[in-house]
RNA sequence: GCCGGCGUGGUGAAAUUGGUAGACACGUCAGACUCAAAAUCUGAUGGAUGAAUAAUCCGUAUCGGUUCGAUUCCGAUCGCCGGUACCA
């Protein structure tokens, strides 16, 4: 359906774009600081597949965006990179040898060829790689600083084991309780591994949510993912022992229901706790839980499973004995790992306490027999002695008083938020710069020091002891203290891919500086990212994890700002159109035939299917490749589609044929300049009205990313012209700066052909005489209880009295209020008339 | 289960603070151009009854509420999508 060049414009303006330099920015003092404005896509991971058509969405908004705050005179960064580092290079070069160095970077020519070819506005020569030496310097330069500061400690807690990667898998690697890349069920397996205290931050992190202009929802979820709760600690008295089990509990007020205590299979104390005669029993225990994946000790464990230890513990508020058990329901790595079961009230206590036949005290007023079920619904205490009577809130209140003033307990504050694994045993990744020394400890690299380069290898296998393939290396290993001078051993741990991504928003400040990981002039121009756009999938660990880096910098005093990034717009995931059979099973897009529009078979069977949305899919054939697209439509069809498909932010089905629909206003666009001449002539009345009511909704939807109906409006005028005969300057070239952002090779073309020198990039964004949007007339609308009866084209500014006057001279309006009587009158100005009638 | 989001024509979707539901686009139909087709241009197009560009009724997932008036606000239900996993 090739009619307009675009293949000829795209190249040419592509080309003309890199030659002049045109998006290079720099530290212009001459724009005030609320002209700089620093917008950040989030960046690719170069993988072998190149781009799909999810990538160029929020690229494309963000380039129009970009654009759009050019013509309006800001100094705009908006840079672009790749994300390095990561598991798919690795794994094929344990499949083939080849190096991940080699592989990653032709994977990331061939992205950013793709990623040129949709002509956006980047700043290339800001490009930065997380894999590159010069880059990761300084990713190891910060680690230390965080090392430094005490933030990073080496832990021995239980980690996902994957038997087959012989590997340790971070939580987010491990998708239904398998590893993420082979599908090997994970174990638990204790490993020696960096970990980061992010959980100190826990409370800077959710206080400063409240200042960052990001949608509600990712608030929410970082909010619940930090988890603050507030509560008590309490201290159970060990029966015969000197020793106190600690349990959090929100609801100290329960204590006198809390007829059992559970701790989890790995608390310090089990060995203590086990009585001679059960420590058989509770180490089988042990060893089971640890086989079993979170997802069995959770979503597939139906029934509880748990083990006496033979101990009991004294319930601190009416000295009772209550028996200790160990159960895999209770985590170590949230609270104390230890708890007190109150299983009238609780449903996870009260399903185990029925199963192994625990006492159950009612202590709150039930509305059910709690011996029956559980009552998790609020009551006056019952059973609690000085509590009796109390709400909730009071109860709690004189509880953690009383425990106080013992010394049982004292209010404490809990986080669901874990400490951040954040070694690799891997290859592929930053290694971390310490020294194991044998006099010294652990000894970071001196600042000199860094980067310290990762060695090349001859297999790119784990060392299968749960050390990364580093460990093989003993040239690389085996090295000198910073400190001593003496022998010692290289960490050879390497840092997760989230490492890079923490702060390359910084880098590309400064990409190039080697004295410092940015200037400080320079961070201060810029800083904080103004928008920053990317996928819901990242809503909590990538943001979660570069906030907390940014928070230490900035109480380091690296950096001037406490958030990094102040505006966050999630985009929506592109999917595609599948065919479902009746039985809900997906048929691959080559097996269907649409035999008449909208009806669907399956070539094999005949068997009708129904259109659904999925997402897509190789499996499915449902994958659409941007290349191809920009083959048969050309760039600026592909970018201004993706916009025009729906709202940026919901998810939206990919459709050619409406692209094709995109494709033929482009064409329309540039017929009018082939078909028709230019001319001085003043335009008529009503295209010059809609002429401005187009800038100004242009404008108004491009400034808030509102950029599908930014376009219909564009379609409109065009189709207004297109009814009438000429074409006058004012209007065409209006036209063409507003397309600029949106089409912008079409527009840089056209604008030269209306007689101008480019770059249209900077010539200023037209504005509005606001006069000419408003219409001197209105459409009145007759209602008559509520029902629309008639309509009336009026001058503006009508009285009320006109207006009623005009609903009740109306022949349709009098057909239906005659014989009633009126007993309401509303009137809105300028809007409608509504007769209520008896 | 819990948390968050979303349900509007045949399809993707529009709709300031509650005030004409369906802009724009796809598809479909018709007309113009053409020997013909494609492309292009112009027009029609939520559903029902009607000869109708007359008129009436129905219609924003379902049911109910508030209101002169609800796609918009409130409650319940159903469905879909995303996140999460016994958080004491």
């Amino acid at each position: 359906m090739s009619k307009y060049p675009f293949k000829k414009i795209e190249t040419k303006w592509q080309q003309y774009w890199e030659k002049n330099q045109t998006f290079a920015v720099t530290e212009d003092e001459s724009f005030p600081p609320e002209k700089r404005k620093y917008v950040l896509d989030m960046f690719p991971y170069p993988s072998g597949s190149g781009l799909h058509v999810g990538h160029p969405e929020g690229y494309t908004a963000t380039d129009i965006y970009c654009r759009y705050l050019r013509m309006n005179g800001y100094n705009v960064l908006h840079p672009m990179g790749f994300d390095s580092f990561g598991l798919p290079a690795e794994n094929y070069a344990i499949k083939t040898g080849k190096h991940p160095k080699g592989t990653t970077e032709k994977n990331i020519n061939n992205f950013r060829k793709q990623i040129k070819s949709l002509g956006f506005c980047y700043d290339w020569n800001r490009e930065i790689s997380t894999h590159s030496s010069d880059y990761y310097r300084w990713t190891q330069w910060i680690f230390l600083q965080l090392f430094d500061k005490g933030l990073a400690y080496e832990s021995h807690t239980p980690i996902n084991w994957c038997n087959e990667c012989l590997t340790g898998l971070a939580n987010e690697e491990v998708k239904d309780g398998r590893c993420e890349r082979c599908g090997t069920a994970v174990v638990r397996k204790s490993i020696r591994q960096w970990v980061l205290r992010i959980t100190e931050y826990a409370d800077k992190l959710l206080a400063d949510l409240d200042s960052l202009d990001w949608p509600e929802s990712v608030k929410h979820m970082q909010r619940n993912w930090i988890g603050r709760s507030e509560g008590a600690s309490v201290s159970f008295k060990i029966e015969d022992s000197d020793e106190h089990l600690e349990v959090y509990t929100t609801r100290a007020d329960t204590l006198f229901g809390a007829t059992y205590m559970v701790v989890s299979p790995e608390h310090p104390l089990v060995d203590l706790l086990a009585t001679a005669e059960k420590k058989a029993e509770v180490a089988a225990y042990i060893d089971s839980a640890a086989h079993k994946s979170d997802l069995e000790r959770t979503d597939l464990a139906k029934d509880k499973t748990g083990v006496f230890t033979g101990s009991y513990a004294i319930n601190p508020v009416n000295n009772k004995k209550i028996p200790i058990w160990i159960a895999d329901y209770v985590l170590i790595s949230y609270g104390t790992g230890a708890i007190m079961a109150v299983p009238a009230h609780d449903t996870r206590d009260w399903e185990f306490a029925k199963k192994f036949g625990l006492p159950i005290v009612e202590v709150l007023k039930s509305e059910v027999d709690v011996q029956e079920q559980a009552w998790t619904e609020d009551g006056l205490h019952v059973n609690s002695d000085f509590l009796d009577g109390l709400n909730k809130d009071d109860a709690i209140e004189k509880m953690l008083g009383w425990l106080e003033e013992k010394k049982l307990g004292k209010k404490a504050t809990n986080y669901k938020l874990r400490d951040w694994v954040f070694s690799r045993q891997r290859y592929w990744g930053e290694p971390i710069p310490l020294v194991h020394c044998p006099t010294c400890g652990t000894v970071p690299l001196k600042e000199e020091q860094l980067p310290l380069l990762l060695p090349e290898v001859k297999s790119y296998e784990p060392a299968g002891t749960g050390e990364s393939p580093l460990a093989k290396i003993d040239e690389w290993v085996n090295t000198t203290c910073p400190n001593c001078g003496g022998k010692a051993k290289r960490e050879t741990n390497t840092m997760p891919q989230w490492a890079g991504s923490c702060w390359y928003y910084l880098r590309y400040l400064d990409p190039n500086n080697d004295e410092r990981f940015v200037s400080r002039e320079k961070e201060q121009y810029w800083m904080p990212v103004d928008l920053y756009v990317g996928g819901a999938e990242h809503a909590v660990l990538h943001l979660l994890y570069a906030r907390f880096w940014h928070q230490v910098l900035y109480d380091l005093g690296l950096v001037t700002t406490k958030e990094p990034f102040q505006r966050l717009v999630n985009q929506g995931m592109i999917t595609s159109f599948a065919y479902q059979r009746k039985d809900k099973s997906l048929v691959p897009t080559d097996m269907v035939e649409e035999t008449e529009p909208d009806h669907f078979i399956e070539k094999a069977t005949n068997e009708e299917l129904e259109r659904v949305v999925a997402k897509m899919s190789k499996s499915l054939k449902n994958v659409i490749n941007p290349d191809d697209i920009i083959r048969e439509f050309g760039a600026d069809s592909m970018r201004m589609y993706e916009m025009f498909m729906g709202p940026l932010e919901v998810s939206k089905p990919w459709a050619t044929t409406g692209l094709s629909g995109v494709y033929r206003f482009i064409d329309r666009v540039w017929r009018l300049q082939e078909e028709r001449t230019v001319t001085d002539e003043e335009p008529s009345e009503a295209i010059l009205k809609l002429l401005h009511k187009t800038i100004k909704k242009v404008t108004h939807d491009t400034d808030s990313l509102n950029f599908n109906t930014a376009i219909s409006q564009m379609m409109v005028l065009v189709n207004e012209i297109y009814k009438t005969e000429s074409l006058p300057r004012v209007v065409w070239e209006t036209l063409i700066k507003l397309l600029g952002p949106y089409v912008p090779h079409i527009a840089e073309e056209l604008w030269e052909l209306a007689g101008h020198e480019p770059t249209l990039a900077n010539v200023p964004w037209p504005t509005y005489d606001e006069k000419l949007t408003i219409d001197s007339e209105v459409q009145i609308i007759l209602q008559v209880n509520g029902k629309v009866r008639s309509k009336s084209l009026q001058e503006k500014g009508l009285s009320k009295a006109e207006m009623l006057a005009l609903a009740k001279d109306d022949e349709r309006v009098q057909r239906w209020i005659e014989g009633k009587t009126i007993v309401k009158e509303i009137v809105v100005p300028d809007k409608l008339v509504n007769l209520v009638v008896k």
